[in-house]
DNA sequence: TAGTGGTCTAGACCACAGT
DNA sequence: CTGTGGTCTAGACCACTAC
């Protein structure tokens, strides 16, 4: 075995403001991404790297938790610890809050109620609330534009409770254009759990005519549910994306752990 | 404060084969998902969770890593651990392998090779890969179908490399359905980072024809860039998949953490 | 000042893998 | 058997927070 393997440069500074777990990470991780030590490659024992740098075992075990933390090496009990193969079959794709997206990009973020119903459940909205038909419900349709042009439509529904009504003037609160908090307000159920469906598709007569698109234009359309600690649904709805507009980018790979 | 916080039965067996701070770790999990911690409130200092559960501090310690490690507490230096509040804001959606995919739902999966060509680069290309025009590059048209029903359409690019021409019999190998598994075997280059755009659409004609649905079928269309470590493009590719055929769903919330 | 989390040490015993 | 990683202890000193 190479007594350089990690390089002349890379000594440890254990008076170091930076920590020394932390020193020893971005050690073994430039091993990694410089090439001296390949996928499949046994990185130092623990006690190797306990000596050479003369540090306590726990500390190197932390460095080595953050490696494994970020899948950069796995560990086999009684082998040693290992470089892992890159893992790119998975993308990610991630849809946050619009407000603060559009206001990254510079652009003046828009939402405009369209409008709020008290509504009785429908089939569909029932079995989507687990609700009985007929069962009393808000109905609100959101529109959400970046520099005045119509982006998202968006139609949200949830049991209706007398005590607490929307407001219009409450929508001026940009956080309720967050489904969750607007849940939240609404009722006295908390949502912990949201799911999401993402669909491809083409935008309705309606929904061409509120976003301003043509007809058949592409869109995204993104269901979410929420639910309480119960696992009872407390809100559905239904956002509609142009798909001329919105595209999703995600990066997968070994690079997001080299900051 | 209450001594009976954590409920009693809650107690920590130290001759168990399970760990002490997984145990510990799972109690405090309970405390917030029974709702005897809410967001916002703090759990006990480590020290009185030392004293409370006779454990060492470092085995304390671990075990709220854990617990900040899965998003649900978080710590602030001089004050104190706190519960998080559930982050349902950002949705994820996850595009594996769908070999894999398609054998987990029970059905059979197709990977017919429509056809290899040697092309030169047009400036498209030529952009995506950031290669001059007219560079020779290899050209896959792939079409995967789950019980015989085409499902996915794929054009795959990447510089030709004459060592390792790519038979048509070599795609009999299913991992080679991937993409980044394909480049790897074809050039000497190694793909470690994988950026995916994706778009909502619909069929172009060709594609119809291909995935034998009507023209105007929404479709989601992923595009695929592969890097090298050097940050170079290696492969770039389109994927057409069926709208009707395909949805994203995802979950978000705290009971990720429940298992 | 007292209490908190952040880092680190120098040991210990264990289970598992390979010889 | 030796060497590996997995767990755990009982201290220590530090920086930050709040009073």
């Amino acid at each position: 075995m190479n007594i350089n393997f990690t390089g002349d440069n890379n000594q440890i500074d254990k008076n170091s403001v930076i920590p020394v777990y932390y020193q020893l990470a971005r050690i073994i991780e430039r091993d990694i991404f410089e090439g001296r030590l390949k996928p499949g490659d046994a990185i130092p024992p623990e006690n190797e790297l306990v000596r050479r740098y003369g540090i306590s075992r726990m500390t190197v075990r932390r460095a080595i938790a953050e490696l494994i933390n970020s899948g950069l090496v796995y560990t086999q009990k009684g082998k040693g610890t290992f470089v892992a193969k890159p893992q790119l079959e998975n993308m990610v794709f991630e849809l946050g809050d619009f407000h603060e997206e559009i206001k990254k990009r510079g652009m003046k973020p828009g939402i405009k109620l369209l409008g709020t119903k008290i509504v009785r459940a429908d089939e569909l909205l029932a079995k989507k609330l687990e609700i009985p038909l007929n069962t009393t419900c808000l109905y609100l349709r959101l529109l959400i534009s970046a520099n005045d042009e119509p982006l998202i439509f968006e139609n949200k529904y949830m049991v209706y409770t007398k005590k607490k009504p929307i407001l219009e003037l409450e929508l001026k609160d940009p956080s309720l254009a967050n489904f969750s908090n607007l849940v939240a307000a609404h009722g006295e159920s908390f949502p912990v759990v949201s799911k999401m469906v993402l669909h491809a598709s083409v935008v309705t007569e309606e929904e061409a005519e509120v976003l301003g698109v043509k007809l058949n234009t592409p869109v995204f359309v993104v269901e979410q549910t929420l639910y309480d600690s119960m696992r009872r649904p407390v809100g559905w709805g239904k956002s509609v994306f142009r798909g001329d507009r919105f595209k999703f980018t995600s990066y997968v790979g070994w690079t997001k752990y080299g900051e």
